[in-house]
DNA sequence: TTGAAAGCGCTAACAT
DNA sequence: ATGTTAGCGCTTTCAA
């Protein structure tokens, strides 16, 4: 009851396995006659023959497979993402092998060495660091690789990502209008092409609207998450800078934002008006209502596949970049704020 | 700059491949003196040496890596699981290979044939069903297998499971200490031990409270998700059936109850009470607060990838199961219901 | 159009 | 303790 080898398949149908070999391989049936190739379709059908990925894999150095590596899978953000991946890929027999680094830079370098060992043909990367040695190594030795959502410092590296200028843009538009003059950004971590851009780009929305950049009403968060957030949401109103309104870099920032504003009994927005980044799966049901930027998630997957699959097939090909349009959700009341009011205390 | 192969190594070293091989192999490194696997050790560092786990794979038929198959990424009951199984097994120097099915059987065949063709050593599953040819087949062809969350119908599978009766337990007793009499069950897909097992609970937990098992208060929802929870919800709603809470099987189906009663211009829990299970992140912090069933799910992945290991070392062991232990999270107002009150029309 | 032969890089049974 | 040899299953160059 063994696996049945290219040679039971070849052996059953009277011919060489270089000849079975041949005709089995949909690139290479052409160079065997008909009939050859119908016996040997037939006598593998019967036998259940299925190619080993391994031994192939040996012999040719490829693998008809991809590593996606991920940051954090408990971030809403990826899982939508990987299935835009999926989509793209596995219809056309690839296959995408997932990986979680949990934002360790030790896991993230094993992970990728043990999938180059194994011959992935490329990498979509979610993990990108502004300055990101891996990546730069990974490019040196013309490892084909699509960067998602976020991106390295380096521009020549292909990339799908959002466009967080508009989309921040957008979100302080929407809160100058409901009267809001003193705004703070709860920025994300600066190592992260995501939480530079957005920050500037408040800076840049601020001086659009002719308000004042007040360096206190900025504060960093070291980290995309709920805690980090609580964290940094605290710092900013505990400084005593005044503010009516916070960006915050993304959605988790913005709950830990809410944490913070509930610990210290500030309503929100009666006393606080908080917009959030992303968009994630669930942020539509929590209270109080978040407005956020919507990322299109499963687009940014997908895209990038189709980037990376351009890259295997075209390895000489110039990189290519792109950035996804966003949009506004606004959520709960929109009732303007009286541009004089000040935080209670 | 081609990547240094064993023979590299030998030739460095000034001994035979299969030595070179010996000496860098932790399991056969006693057969070599100690000079001879320093030597070597040196070699192969300086070289920068790897061992090429594609041709140990072909003359092994092992990987030291492990598929790990979820049915939905996009369910945040999953990314914990994930996280459990990878914590467990990265540092032994186990690979996990995650996939999403997309509760696809097609798709869950073809990524499960592509990683046992790639020698994977075993499989922990998130995809059961009651009836799963594929389960059974791997099993048959003493695949090592844990199932985790959700069981096949045959016992003799090893899992690591929730202890879904005495959590369904759990959340009944508090709607009746909250003075309910005439509870409804928004049921899960009843191909799934976690839609059945839960469903029984139900019943089981109104017969031990003296309660009425009425079979219009008992809707079944074909997927796990929001969509069909608002469906089923509808359905129950619309039935005319009486009841002042909803047990739903598990979050995204009482999420999907809460768009359903808001549609209604019901309100919760003024109206009608809902309690969920799984207690998904995130979830403390919709509104209305939703009281959920915890459950462990980091150690659901962590004691499924133990359970593996085991196998793996100890074929031939007597399979066991887990079950693990579940509590109740309670949230929002407990006022206790008029137990008279009629549903509002 | 097909066959022969070599080899991808490694491990393990056997021999020394 | 180390070397020899064979082979895991496949693809591909070369020859016929």
């Amino acid at each position: 009851m063994r696996r049945p080898t290219l040679r039971d398949v070849a052996e059953g149908a009277g011919v060489h396995a270089a000849t079975a070999s041949r005709a089995l391989n949909p690139a290479t049936r052409h160079l065997v006659s008909r009939e050859t190739v119908q016996r040997v379709d037939r006598v593998a059908a019967a036998l259940g023959y299925r190619v080993n990925p391994v031994a192939r894999s040996l012999k040719t150095a490829r693998s008809a497979s991809i590593g996606l590596i991920v940051p954090d899978l408990m971030n809403p953000l990826f899982p939508p993402i990987v299935r835009g991946v999926e989509d793209v890929l596995l219809p056309i027999g690839y296959n995408a092998w997932i990986a979680n680094t949990d934002n360790d830079p030790a896991r993230e370098a094993a992970t990728v060495e043990a999938m180059r060992a194994r011959n992935v043909e490329g990498f979509v990367l979610a993990t990108a660091r502004l300055e990101h040695p891996l990546i730069d190594q990974l490019d040196a030795a013309d490892v084909p690789l699509v960067l998602v959502n976020r991106r390295t410092g380096r521009a020549d590296v292909p990339s799908v990502t959002p466009d967080d200028v508009s989309g921040v843009a957008l979100a302080m538009r929407h809160l100058v209008e409901l009267g809001h003059r003193r705004i703070a950004h709860l920025a994300g971590p600066q190592d992260l092409s995501t939480g530079v851009t957005r920050l500037r780009a408040f800076r840049q929305a601020l001086e659009d609207h002719g308000l004042e950049v007040a360096p206190e009403r900025i504060v960093t968060c070291k980290e995309w998450s709920q805690v980090a957030g609580a964290e940094g949401a605290g710092r900013l109103l505990d400084s005593g800078a005044e503010f009516t309104a916070v960006l915050a870099g993304n959605d988790l920032l913005a709950l830990g934002c809410y944490d913070a504003l509930a610990q210290r009994n500030l309503r929100c927005p009666e006393d606080v008006s908080v917009v959030g980044f992303n968009d994630i799966p669930f942020i539509d049901r929590v209270s109080p209502p978040l407005t956020s930027v919507r990322i299109p998630q499963y687009d940014i997957g997908a895209e990038a596949a189709r980037l990376l699959l351009e890259e295997l097939r075209d390895p000489g090909r110039h990189p290519r970049s792109i950035i996804l349009p966003l949009k506004l959700c606004v959520r709960g009341s929109t009732a303007t704020v009286d541009p004089h009011r000040e935080r209670r205390r």
